[in-house]
DNA sequence: ATGCCTGCAAAATATTTGCATGTAA
DNA sequence: TTACATGCAAATATTTTGCAGGCAT
């Protein structure tokens, strides 16, 4: 029935020793979510999202239990934090160095294309202090809607 | 008793006329918010900071009422939102385009010094966007406490 | 006078936590 | 078996809102 979802199918395989590498336990509502997380390129997703996609899918996992795994998930570098909006909180599947679009009545971050990241280094850390990382959010509008 | 304070006596009649300027009845809780947030230079402050300050200066404020007064100063330009973290949001006084340490440990934000604001432009928009702003927020950590 | 503003309390939202139960190693 | 994970509900934190009364123009 879902023969048109490319990637769906890692197999479980992957997924479990995805895990195990990144030093975690292969449970049920990890590997389903790392499924759907891992299992179609990379992506941007709040936890709502990952809510509904859930059970949209048949993937019994209570709230709490996103966040938790979200956040483990977050700690061992599979997924990485995007701050972009003072409420809601995205998680992008691509941990690499890149920075962000932000469209914010639509409630959706793009990444930049990589020919424009050129978007310079961090600048020098005050004395005392070490750069642990820098975030780049490009905030957009959608452009003169007919109206 | 407050002789060391620098900026802090910025006159009512300057205030007054700089919410008036910006579009902005001049009421008590605005006076009174606006020298605390304006007259000592530029800040990084959260809400909770300024419900802080507030009570120690005696002024008194509702937190509502903090929300929408800092909220309506940054409509109207006078204060610039920074978002940092998923969770508290912080407000600048400087609202000219520079960019921010957070210092995560400390939940501070600290301004990029002028020299190194050579990080980039906004890469371009994506087709049917148009960009209205752009966050830099570098990271930091305080570097090896001694212990 | 009129409309914008304030204060309070309650609501809305997002995320975390405590604890009993379940499960991977 | 033992430590770690889950699920549920309640707790926490931040910000917004509804509404009655107040104040600037």
């Amino acid at each position: 029935m879902n023969l048109e979802e490319p990637e769906l199918g890692v197999s479980r395989a992957v997924l479990l020793r995805r895990l195990r590498r990144a030093g975690l336990r292969p449970t049920r509502p990890r590997i389903e979510l790392a499924r759907l997380l891992f299992g179609r390129g990379h992506r941007h997703i709040s936890v709502e999202q990952i809510q509904t996609e859930a059970a949209t899918s048949d993937v019994i996992v209570s709230l709490a239990t996103i966040y938790n795994v979200v956040n483990r998930f977050t700690e061992v570098g599979l997924l990485r934090e995007v701050k972009v909006d003072g409420a809601r909180t995205f998680f992008d599947t691509n941990t690499s160095a890149h920075h962000h679009f932000y469209v914010e009545d639509e409630e959706r971050v793009i990444d930049v294309p990589a020919e424009h990241l050129k978007v310079g280094e961090a600048p020098p850390a005050p004395e005392g202090y070490e750069v642990i990382g820098m975030d780049v959010v490009v905030r957009l509008r959608r452009v003169a809607p007919e109206g």
